[in-house]
DNA sequence: TATTATGTAGACCGGTCTGTATATTATTAG
DNA sequence: CTAATAATATACAGACCGGTCTACATAATA
């Protein structure tokens, strides 16, 4: 305990932790490394200890926050109900959640893509692995509740998922989830 | 006609040509006001002649671009079919060509939120201002098509076509339009 | 205690950015 | 022809960027 200990936590998740609550806020572009060392409490060289590059911390906060968030999405999910059929309309309640929370900006990984722009960027490839990553888990609730052309569905609520978090992220409200939803019921209700 | 004569167009137009083009398929925040002047072949004072900052240019070019694709969509829809119905599914058709496009980045209004980050820029709002446009053209058809409550099936669509779009730029292919399609038909059908 | 790890603090570098100032050249109008 | 206007070519200011280097303090370990 010898001054200010801070440094309760390991160096490098303070800094990794800062750096995506900048990231995501402010923009990728518009946070540079001085900033996330002045504000993690952190020394210049201790970053670039951790991480040999912005680009590679960029890529670091991509993966971090696509396990993250996906495994509170599925669990979230997972609790709102037992019965596929319904966990596949809770995606969109789910989505009502995290579009009330007080720091959304709309999707990190659709953000990257475009504040990226270069497609061999390695934080590109994160945020397409993450696109993947969610279709498969809508694929395995399409699976799982018996849904005929189980791709097609889950592509079909891949398009209104990222459709409701771009339209309620520009609009700075939550009402893109529910209109989202009645969607998702209409196809769920013409396959019956 | 005394030397190169690239001055064939005013320079303001050749200036927010460059501009629009560079800004949209690089980024906003990628470019440079030193490249738009080298590339457009123009001095820097004129430059800041016509447009009073970079954020200035960077509203001109949102405006702008905004009129001239709402303008093409809706002239490509009507070309497709004279049934407002039929048009409601025409607009996935239409993206598709626009996705097919070799230049497609994307939503220049999406891209412009999340890159700019900030409510309060000038070009924020522009955004904001298209998707309504957007959004009170899918509802013209709507109405004509007779739908009952057409500002809900409005707002589906929109989802439909944000998500398309996103869905489109981060895969760098054209199927997300025709799978938008699918459920539009969907919404649709219900309805009968 | 001596050694090695890790972190801190801050100066510093080359480069890029937006924006301005200046001086010169074309073009156009009266 | 002359005077006003518009565009050009550069140099420059001042801020910020990512990244490196050095010197020092602290903590763990042998």
């Amino acid at each position: 305990m010898s001054k200010l200990t801070s440094s309760r936590k390991p160096v490098r998740d303070r800094i990794l932790e800062k750096a995506s609550e900048l990231f995501y806020q402010d923009g990728i572009q518009n946070v540079g490394i001085d900033r996330i060392i002045s504000e993690s409490g952190v020394a210049k060289m201790s970053l670039y200890n951790h991480f040999k590059s912005k680009d590679a911390l960029i890529e670091a906060f991509l993966r971090q926050r696509g396990e993250s968030w996906r495994s509170w999405f599925k669990e979230t999910v997972a609790q709102h109900s037992s019965d596929p059929k319904e966990r596949l309309l809770a995606i969109f309640d789910v989505l009502q959640l995290w579009f009330e929370a007080p720091d959304f900006r709309g999707c990190a990984f659709i953000n990257a893509t475009v504040e990226l722009a270069k497609p061999n960027h390695p934080g590109y490839q994160a945020a397409l692995e993450h696109q993947q990553a969610v279709y498969a888990y809508i694929l395995d609730l399409a699976q799982a509740a018996g849904i005929t052309d189980p791709e097609l569905l889950a592509r079909q609520f891949l398009l209104l998922v990222q459709g409701s978090i771009v339209v309620a992220m520009m609009e700075g409200n939550s009402i893109a989830a529910a209109q989202g939803k009645t969607v998702a019921s209409a196809l769920l209700g013409s396959r019956e």
